[in-house]
DNA sequence: CCTTAATCCTGGAAGC
DNA sequence: TGCTTCCAGGATTAAG
């Protein structure tokens, strides 16, 4: 469920408890949850040491849904949600993490106070590496540009070469990294296209307003401190609010809140996909077969 | 190429 | 009330 919106909350509550702290210990509850890469990408045993432990943290960053922490020598953390991953910033003592709270990784800082690392379902990760440029050639250069960061002239271009429904292209996670299906089916509601509609359909303008909406509403999001629907929670342990915002997310069946119209729900990418039938009308597939001289307007996009 | 299914996992909700 | 079943989710992998 962590998106984005609620990555980007976690960074950002997270950061005053960790940047800049002193790393006194790291644990490992659960071994099976991190995986340590070395220079060469081979993988060993995760360590107290690969976890940051006597470090100093300088900065935590993000990547679509994923989160490095950057300790000052150059040791790095990356750090996955899954999509029941809660990280908390606690001063309390770390109360004697019980089995059943699914707490994998603790780290206890020079100032007494613990960050902790939960993930019942387990859908998420730990991967750490010896510097920034390991976790970029082992990991973060699998991912596309983050979501914010994402451009018409690059959705365009990734629609161009495939054959996907345009919502399996937003969930692609090498394309643009940090839309997950709420944000995809939420954008895709904003700027009234199918979910469904193959990806070539697509024109520039199609792509510009795409990303327009795409953008304002993780903006949006980040700003609501993201959308809690069951576990989401910061490093503070606040829920957020942009849940309240959803126009279509998990609403099927229920009125359209433009039109009226009972939304339809159906699977599109193995993802429960909700749309309104008649304020997302199919666009017509572009009818130039590949081999034939592409329309002008979108010939330079072609790579 | 692309889609589908299976896999990982748990807890909340729905069904009987 | 107490079962069982289903489902959600992100990402990867194998199969069709």
């Amino acid at each position: 469920m962590p998106e984005l919106p609620e990555v980007e909350s976690v960074r950002a509550t997270l950061e005053p408890h960790l940047v800049g702290k002193r790393i006194l210990r790291a644990q490992i509850h659960r071994p099976d949850y991190v995986v340590a890469f070395d220079h060469g990408g081979q993988e060993t045993p995760a360590s107290p040491h690969a976890l940051l432990q006597d470090a100093t943290t300088s900065a935590i960053l993000r990547r679509g849904k994923q989160l490095a922490l950057l300790a000052a020598d150059g040791r790095v953390a990356c750090l996955h949600l899954g999509m029941s991953g809660v990280i908390t910033a606690t001063s309390t003592p770390s109360q004697s993490t019980s089995k059943r709270d699914h707490v994998h990784v603790t780290w206890t800082l020079a100032d007494g106070s613990h960050i902790l690392f939960a993930d019942p379902r387990r859908f998420g990760g730990v991967w750490t590496f010896p510097d920034l440029k390991a976790l970029h050639t082992y990991r973060w250069n699998f991912l596309g540009v983050d979501a914010l960061e994402f451009t018409a002239e690059q959705l365009h271009a990734a629609c161009l070469i495939t054959r996907r429904a345009i919502k399996a292209v937003l969930l692609d996670q090498a394309v643009a990294a940090g839309i997950g299906n709420i944000y995809a089916d939420e954008s895709l509601f904003a700027a009234s296209i199918d979910p469904r509609t193959p990806a070539r359909a697509l024109s520039p303008a199609h792509c510009t307003d795409l990303v327009e909406h795409l953008h304002r509403i993780l903006h949006a999001a980040i700003h609501a401190g993201g959308s809690t629907l069951r576990d989401y929670r910061d490093a503070t342990g606040a829920r957020g609010s942009a849940q309240h915002a959803h126009a279509v997310y998990g609403r099927p069946h229920e009125p359209c809140l433009r039109c009226g119209q009972p939304l339809r729900t159906t699977q599109v990418a193995q993802r429960t996909t909700v749309w309104c039938p008649r304020c997302q009308p199919r666009l017509r597939p572009a009818k130039a077969s590949p081999r034939t001289t592409p329309n002008p307007t979108s010939a330079q996009h072609a790579r």
